[in-house]
DNA sequence: CCTTCCCGTATGGAATCCGTAAGGATGACA
DNA sequence: TGTCATCCTTACGGATTCCATACGGGAAGG
């Protein structure tokens, strides 16, 4: 989640850096209007912090400017407590007002309130290979080889091991990788648990689990998910 | 433009009354909780004007019981200025927080501002799967196995399980999900009571309670709201 | 051809997780 | 004060999943 971060006052604008980067965001920041507004075009943020009464264009103008083609969220932070201000900013088009000083508790849950109703256009977390479409975010994996698509139910641990190897799609997963990150680093060892699970999805997974063309194995390294050309392009 | 508003305050009731009608809003009123909720699922309000502190339900339950089925925007006006208080109603669910005493100016331009996002027509709360049809905003069951359509009788934990199931229909729900979104804090440890809220949930909605097509147990990991071909196509 | 190493698969027991029933505690309401 | 619905706790049989072991096959190298 990007947040831009408009404020003439440097000082303020590196609490707020170090508080939202905290928290997870991925923050841009501005000294003034202009500033803001080819941040705003470069950046494409999903969420917009803006002090009025920055130097150069006026903050509403601002407002105006980026309401012209983004839909993002715009939280102003101002000194001027005023109702015209608010009111002013409010009709241009933003979406939330605080006065200096605010407390830092209430602008994160203003800032959530706001990107809760934005639609989260991150990864899709989706992956197809063979007849098999896997969705993590929703924990399905549907087998669409027979005239029906099938639901395909895996065990937690399956989960585990496909989910490390769809995060790194093509790449080769060392077997102390899915050992520790599964195991715990104290069960780097392997006693055949890996064979075992790889065994079982591919007899979920691949159309011909005795001859597997994505979960392959890379002999006395690890295990890799080969993805069909298609998918790869993505 | 229909909005409800909630408040133990008859006088400010009446003012806000007149102030929004002649803006063209069509009112609602409530005077404590019970009723903002009943006047919710029966006015059916485009916005919401909560107060906090109502008589009789907790105002942050409030918001939790509309947020259910609701997408409307809430904008909680209270008395309570404390930080506290605005970060727990804007993450149940709230969308902005004004405190008393408020300019009326300043509350119409946040109204502006939330009902400028209202989506044109709100996803449909209304749900079937095998015998049963499930409407949310009505919180209503009828299960229609018999020759006649019989209505179905939840508690409220029992809705609330169901709720967040159909909200996250064909997706996996952890149990610490649904743990934590019922029972709040940090009270995720299981001793048992999900896997009697979801035999008695599958009892009153399942066709076969004893061998479950639509409420889905995941081994290990949580539950699956399971609906038919034609209910995931929309 | 044989040895050695590594991998895939089958199988059974152990541990964990799940469904359901029954009973007590709590609070709303008359 | 008593009734009723709901919530919580406990307990136990059954199902699922995990773990450990064993055995067979294939590739590499001598």
């Amino acid at each position: 989640m990007k947040i831009l971060i408009a404020d003439d006052d440097p000082q303020l604008l590196r609490a707020l850096r170090i508080t939202l980067s905290a928290k997870g965001y991925d923050v841009v920041t501005a000294l003034d209007g202009r500033g803001a507004i080819a941040a705003a075009i470069e950046q494409r943020p999903d969420v917009l912090l803006l002090d009025l009464g920055m130097p150069g264009i006026d903050g509403i103008q601002v407002i105006h400017a980026i309401r012209g083609w983004s839909d993002a969220p715009i939280l102003v932070v101002s000194g001027r407590t005023g109702a015209g201000d608010k009111v002013e900013a409010l009709d241009a088009g933003a979406d939330d007002y605080v006065t200096k000083p605010f407390l830092v508790d209430e602008l994160l849950a203003r800032i959530r309130a706001l990107t809760r109703r934005i639609p989260e256009h991150g990864v899709n977390p989706v992956v197809s290979f063979g007849t098999v479409t896997v969705d993590l975010s929703a924990r399905t994996v549907i087998d669409t080889s027979g005239s029906t698509s099938q639901q395909v139910r895996l065990t937690p641990t399956e989960w585990q091991v496909l989910e490390l190897l769809i995060r790194n799609a093509g790449r080769l997963v060392t077997r102390q990788t899915l050992l520790t990150h599964i195991w715990g680093t104290e069960h780097a060892r392997d006693t055949g648990y890996l064979r075992l699970y790889l065994s079982q999805l591919r007899k979920k997974l691949e159309p011909d689990p005795a001859s597997p063309r994505y979960l392959l194995t890379e002999s006395g390294m690890g295990y890799r998910l080969q993805l069909d050309a298609e998918e790869r392009a993505r």
